[in-house]
This record gives C-alpha cells, structure tokens and sequence, in this order.
DNA sequence: AGCCATGCACCG
DNA sequence: CGGTGCATGGCT
C-alpha cells in the first residue's frame, strides 16, 4: 500500500503573504509527488481544475481555500503549477509574514486543519533567505 | 521549478 | 471605488 501524506508544512515566501504587493491571493504548491499526494486528486484533461477544500484551525475557525493545477500550458497557455488560493483573509487574521511556517493536515476522516507557527526560531545563519523549495512532509 | 507581479472581474 | 481573488505572464 502506498504511504500518503497527511502533513505538510511550508516556509511562507514574501510573494505567499502578500508582502511584495501581489494579490495572487494564495501560496504555491511545489510539484512534488510526497506533497501533492496530500491533496485530492485533480483531473488533470481539463483545464484550471480546482478542489475547494475545508479546513479548520486551532482557533475553531473555518477556511476554504482553493486547491488549483494551473496548468494552461497544456491548452495553449504557459502556466504549469499548483496553488493554493483564497489564504489572505486567514494570513491577516494571525498576521503572518515571510519566515513563518504554514502547516497543513489531515486526519483518517479526511478532516483538513491548519496551523501556523510564527518564527524567528529557524535561523538562516548566513547568506540570503532561501525559500524555495521550503515545503516539507510531516508524519503524524 | 519556484517566486514575483499584474490586468481585469467581482464584490463590499 | 478600493480590496480581494482569478488567471496568466515574467523573472530568477
């Protein structure tokens, strides 16, 4: 049997958050077969597919965001990746920002929740902030 | 591949 | 009319 994914968390980039000044409204999910594997699965013959998801967070708070494939590259367009959208009024709401952590999950009954924890924890050390490539898998 | 940016539609 | 979100192009 196959080993899903049922938590990832991602290092939000300034462009995730809203602080570069876009409005793209969402995060960008990495084409990574351990991440997507988290989420539902998309029809990918048709074009922008999209999954409304549920989740919940640790306030008791609903959120739905939007699980999209832009994959217009393969109907004539060049767009070729995932997102997440509909994130801002949640990203307000706790104020969070570049360096933070997002984490998504989801329990045997299909739940979905997110949590976030704000850094500073997770040093950088030397050199410039390297976000990408920030997701990672988490067991629960 | 991943992050940055934006024109336009929609909605308050 | 300003903020938010969609869809898409651009840049690194």
């Amino acid at each position: 049997m196959i080993t899903r994914t049922n938590a990832i968390e991602k290092m939000l980039s300034r462009n995730d958050t809203g602080e570069t000044g876009g409005h793209q409204a969402g995060i960008l999910i990495p084409k990574k077969p351990e991440i997507l594997s988290f989420f539902p699965e998309l029809n990918n013959e048709e074009k922008n597919p999209r999954f409304l998801i549920a989740f919940h967070d640790h306030m008791g708070e609903q959120w739905s965001f939007s699980f999209i494939y832009y994959n217009n590259k393969f109907f004539g367009g060049t767009r070729n990746e995932y997102r997440l959208t509909g994130m801002t009024r949640y990203m307000s709401a706790y104020n969070l920002k570049s360096g933070d952590t997002l984490t998504l999950s989801r329990d045997v009954n299909g739940f979905y929740s997110v949590k976030y924890q704000k850094d500073g924890v997770k040093k950088i050390g030397s050199g410039p902030l390297k976000l990408s490539n920030s997701w990672k898998v988490v067991k629960i």
